[in-house]
DNA sequence: GCCTTGTGTGGGATCGATCCCAGACAGAGC
DNA sequence: GCTCTGTCTGGGATCGATCCCACACAAGGC
């Protein structure tokens, strides 16, 4: 009664072809079969050829799931990031994804829409499935540290929460918030805003700090009332901005720390008819593609997202590849993009 | 010598607690520490909770490959999209994955660069990790054809390949451009251009249809020098658009096809020094953040892709469900987001 | 003729979880 | 005391592919 029975639905057959229903077609044992698809071991070559015929002609496919669980070693990674709708974790992700394509591997990805709790619950589904290494921009330490006692390699990028625990890429942004803040002090601007969404994580911590430096290195006081916490959604955020530009002293100058909060302060620089730069610079960290449509174009620091996947990527392989090597952090760093949204304060 | 090791890195166990280790450590059998597990069978409840609090001490988790191969159904479903730097599809891809998590399941994301070949290759991929569903948004016909020849339920998204075959979730594309094309000839305009990425599939077809039928029905006659093909390439399409607005009679108005090509003819605009709306008027298939940004806001046909994403999702899981019925297309309808770049043509 | 080497093939165990089935045991009913 | 039912547990087979090992056979060296 097993095998046999009719097809349920006519020509296709019912169930997928298997090795052993290769192997049999082909008149050879499991193993030849095996030997035949993987390349792996000694064939005579008309076997070999004769096998791959029939594995083709009954439209194999070998289960990966199987193959996994016997070899103990996935060919897919795991990617965990906040937002894909936001296109910097978008081309975080296609950056990546592209990676894993040239090098045979299956990418799983998914959003924790910024929650820790979710993102520990991917993390878990992750281990369930037993991916060969994960990429992830944290929202927590939980999630690094969880994975790497499941002894699974994890590399987080763009954000860091495990130093020493595990590899990251990371940009190079206390660096990269002096430069531009240098540049606006350059230019004559002393009331410079930073609109940030959180100070406690390496993004939000390191901006701030560059942004304290260059106040810092050119010996200009520096007033704590202009850094401005406007959390992670645009509307909460141009409600801020909104208010921040209303103050009787306005700031002439603001650093946006990404690239919702650019557009918050775009927006509201618009609804109160503050024309940029003549009234208000801006410049923005995170390039985005509207940056350059919008008239005058926005100053931005620009940390290529895809770049930035890619040395996740390749250093998670090489991670993989290599598991007691020394904990990493991979520096890269951001270009300026001068566009027009900057000129000297109003006088 | 099997078990018993010492562990190579000191305190951590060097492999994966197995359902076999948590047994034994409560004293039971494998069988009874599926059931405590799963929850599925008969367990007594002060043997469930002990096996359950051990297997948490332990750090299980069991091994989804494994209980795949077993029980021949995963628990994951395969996504395969164009370009994930495009906002469009980032955003399908963003709420395909919100609503897979809500029902436990896990996301293959693949990103084929709009290459009919890696799209296969893709879905080679998916298949041999046996997904439980494919949603795609083909590039060509064999993809879905190919997969439903291998029994994996598939949902075309945005563009229809395989009618008939599979399972379909599109707007409403030919009525969203038509409404659009009148709404321009109400304006005056009568040299509307259409600058399109390519014609034969059906977004391609259907916007052409509404872009043709609109002009029938207003009794204008059409000019068909002024369907443009400009491809996929926001350079290249800016080229195209900068030589047909330097056309002797150049059109007053212009419908991009989709977001990528109405953001280069926004900067071929811009470049040519050609205000929008007074001397060219434009609008928009795909409303992405940006043209709520510039000014004047670009007039779009919004086509939600979140929620395009989840009808897909719903859709295949209906499939999953009862996989004998009846082929369905689903259509969204869009509506038109009116903002300030539309205006009667100059005199 | 015997041993060695290299080439080629098949049997059976294995990965980890699930699930069918047999069977143990207690309590109830006669 | 016996059967019957319901509760609870364990043994072994199973999913599909891989891989170790044994073995068969031919060619070559002594």
């Amino acid at each position: 009664m097993k095998s046999g029975m009719p097809a349920p639905d006519g020509i296709q057959p019912a169930r997928r072809a298997t090795i052993r229903e290769v192997a049999d077609a082909a008149g050879v044992s499991r193993s030849t079969a095996s030997r035949a698809l993987t390349g792996r071991g000694y064939v005579a070559p008309p076997v070999r050829d004769r096998v791959r015929e029939i594995a083709r002609g009954l439209g194999y496919v070998p289960d990966a799931t199987a193959r996994h669980l016997r070899q103990q070693a996935s060919q897919s990674i795991g990617v965990l990031v906040s937002d894909l709708s936001n296109p910097f974790y978008a081309g975080l992700a296609a950056g990546i994804s592209q990676q894993a394509r040239k090098r045979q591997y299956t990418m799983m990805l998914a959003d924790d829409g910024g929650s820790p709790e979710v993102e520990v619950e991917a993390a878990e589904a992750f281990v369930a499935l037993r991916v060969a290494g994960v990429i992830v921009t944290p929202v927590s330490a939980e999630v690094s540290t969880y994975l790497a006692r499941q002894q699974i390699p994890v590399v987080e990028v763009d954000r860091q929460f495990s130093v020493g625990v595990c590899d990251a890429v990371v940009v190079d942004n206390e660096n990269a918030a002096r430069r531009v803040i240098h540049q606006l002090l350059d230019l004559g601007h002393r009331r410079i805003a930073l609109v940030i969404d959180e100070m406690h994580w390496t993004t939000g911590r390191d901006r701030l700090a560059g942004y304290r430096g260059a106040f810092a290195a050119a010996g200009v006081p520096l007033d704590d009332s202009l850094v401005v916490t406007a959390g992670w959604d645009v509307d909460a955020a141009r409600i801020e901005a909104h208010k921040l530009l209303s103050r009787a002293e306005p700031p002439t100058a603001i650093f946006a720390a990404n690239n919702v909060l650019a557009e918050a302060v775009w927006r509201a620089a618009a609804e109160l008819n503050m024309p940029i730069p003549e009234r208000l610079s801006l410049v923005s960290f995170d390039d985005v593609s509207w940056m350059s449509l919008v008239r005058p174009g926005v100053t931005a620091v620009a940390q290529d997202p895809v770049a930035l996947g890619e040395a996740a990527i390749s250093q998670l392989f090489e991670r993989i590849q290599s598991p007691h090597a020394p904990v990493r952090t991979v520096l890269l760093s951001a270009t300026v993009a001068a566009r027009g949204s900057t000129a000297p304060p109003p006088a």
